[in-house]
DNA sequence: GTTGACATGAGGTACGTACCTCATTTAGCT
DNA sequence: AGCTAAATGAGGTACGTACCTCATGTCAAC
């Protein structure tokens, strides 16, 4: 019943502790035969390493890193702030965490910074960046010099990230999507659609996941072009004013950006509009608000304190070659309505 | 920048480890004024104690118990595989975790169970179970012992209970309520409500929250009174079939219990009737599946993962004495429709 | 000023693991 | 068989805390 120890692993293997600690450690100096009887008796009994012990033992702290941009959408403060509070809460958990902030569209600044990081510094990367070739290279750096990196709400498909902490974007866009459709019901009309930027790989996926429901299921539902508005207000007070004056049946706005401020601000401007159902992304003091005022229907959103702690548990398992419990680790697609607020 | 530890504190404090000691185990033997001079060392210097040297130092292991229904709902089969993988995962965390299955509808079966546990034998209860007096006092009882206790799922609100890990039923009757209003749109027609049975709390609580959304927010949908169909499927297949047939303009159906397997293999039976919304509770292979073979639109559901690892956190912070962290401990009241499964 | 009760200090062992040193054994080679 | 290099063992200290014993200090009441 009680948990194995290091001891009975040298008992059962018929070796000394000295060389069950080797075979633990990976050190030299093990023969190939030994390290399989060490194994296998690893294996028979069922041992698991106490990684409190051994934390304590080695004096182990925890040096990870997350890399964010300087963007003015709201969500990526509020991930920020998420970020913060888990420090506040890390005291007890041997983990120093740093934020690194790069100038959002300045790929070399990102680089720059992550070229700082070493071994005998860092423990892990959490990195929510957009995907270029220098970010790869920097990767492939930070992964050859064994530094366990995981990419944080918008993947990097591409490069050696060892992890993917978010959502599935083009799922997110589908159940908007499914929403918009249900919302709107068989009444026609058409629906705006607003994005931050076309370069966010997760802008696009998210689209693309919306057009897809959109055509499958409410095809009598006309999908305007996108329309970029960089989280720009006077940029998306122009744009929406006057798409809205030139089509006279938009019954729908889908924002697909990280912060939908700036078409809110706008929204609160017009006064409740009940005619135009509204869906945007990502729950933060301002989509709160329009939640609760009834300027927005729906929120597709991920739960930033998950993501966060998500993404200090995946970088110190990694950085202990642990394996990971899945199901924990998984971001749901939150949908958010006035209703189910906090 | 290094944690403080007890050998600091005793040397700002101007004593012996031993007096710290004694101290921060509550021990006798220590004046009054020595134990406010180590009291502000610690604070002073921040200090917290490092729980995982401290359960390795006097051989921890937290010892829990989980307490559920035998109930023929889906719901109790799906928490309950929760908590076994929570058993599986929980090798690392010095934690033995028991499950007590107590009759259904037999409170006296449930307080015999729960009159075995002592503190010479647990460290912890999470209880899952309809409130009666003699569970009162058998609450009362473990609290005497200093056994912490939290509610599942269905809060216990007038007993001593430390902390309650579920849902706001009556918001999550009121996200039912009006995602049933947004779907079915200004088309009038009724809607026909299923309760597993009124005396579940839980029940009662969501019936009352759709209840209020529908008459503030869509009084031109009448909402039917309550048929209690005790997850029993022949009385649901006869129940239902009548009130359909006896109103034509029913366009929604809520299921409001812990399963909709019921009225699930009813509507399965029926074929797809794309003419009726149906909005249930809990996530469970039965809903899943139906949400993806189009025979619900959508489920309100809390994530029995979260909700096991909750409990477990919870039930070793309080039987260390120690804070929880409030925003990690919150369980979201879920959405869930075809789009965004898993 | 002696006594006794209480407060405090000094120092030990233990938990399970890491990591170190030094002695000893073993295997592989000539 | 003798040699060498590699493999293994024995035993130590450390991490931060718990918990134990025994010695010594202090203070107040007699």
């Amino acid at each position: 019943m009680a948990r194995p120890t290091v001891n009975d692993i040298a008992k059962a293997a018929g070796v000394s502790l000295a060389t069950v600690d080797r075979v633990l450690n990976a050190r030299p100096g093990v023969r190939e035969k030994t390290v399989a009887r060490v194994n296998s008796a690893i294996e028979q009994l069922g041992y698991v390493r106490d990684v409190t012990a051994a934390n304590l033992a080695r004096q182990r702290r925890y040096r990870l890193v997350f890399v964010l941009p300087d963007m003015p959408a709201l969500f990526v403060r509020t991930l920020r702030d998420a970020i913060n509070e888990a420090i506040a809460n890390s005291v007890t958990e041997r983990t120093d965490v740093r934020i690194l902030t790069f100038p959002n569209d300045n790929p070399h600044a990102l680089v720059r910074s992550l070229r700082e990081l070493g071994a005998d510094d860092t423990d892990g990367v959490a990195i929510f960046a957009p995907e270029t070739p220098h970010l790869r290279d920097a990767i492939v750096r930070l992964k050859a010099e064994g530094i366990p990196v995981v990419a944080l709400v918008s993947d990097l498909p591409n490069t050696e990230r060892d992890h993917f902490i978010g959502v599935d974007n083009v799922a997110a866009g589908r159940t908007a999507g499914f929403l918009m459709g249900k919302f709107l019901g068989n009444t026609g009309g058409s629906v705006m659609v607003l994005v931050s930027s076309m370069q966010a790989r997760d802008n696009v996926e998210r689209r693309l996941g919306f057009d897809q429901v959109m055509a499958e299921s409410f095809p009598e539902i006309e999908v305007l072009p996108s329309l970029e508005n960089h989280d720009n207000e006077d940029l998306t007070a122009r744009v929406v004013t006057a798409v809205l004056a030139e089509r006279g049946d938009i019954n729908g706005i889908y924002s697909v950006g990280h912060g939908s401020h700036a078409l809110i601000n706008l929204l609160r401007g017009y006064g409740r509009r009940s005619n135009i159902t509204v869906i945007g992304h990502e729950l933060t003091d301002v989509t709160r608000d329009a939640l609760r005022d009834n300027l927005m229907d729906a929120v597709i959103s991920q739960n930033v304190g998950h993501i966060v702690r998500s993404a200090l548990r995946v970088l110190r398992a990694k950085s202990d070659g642990l394996d990971i419990v899945q199901s924990q680790e998984r971001i749901r697609i939150e949908i958010v309505v006035r209703e189910n607020l906090v």
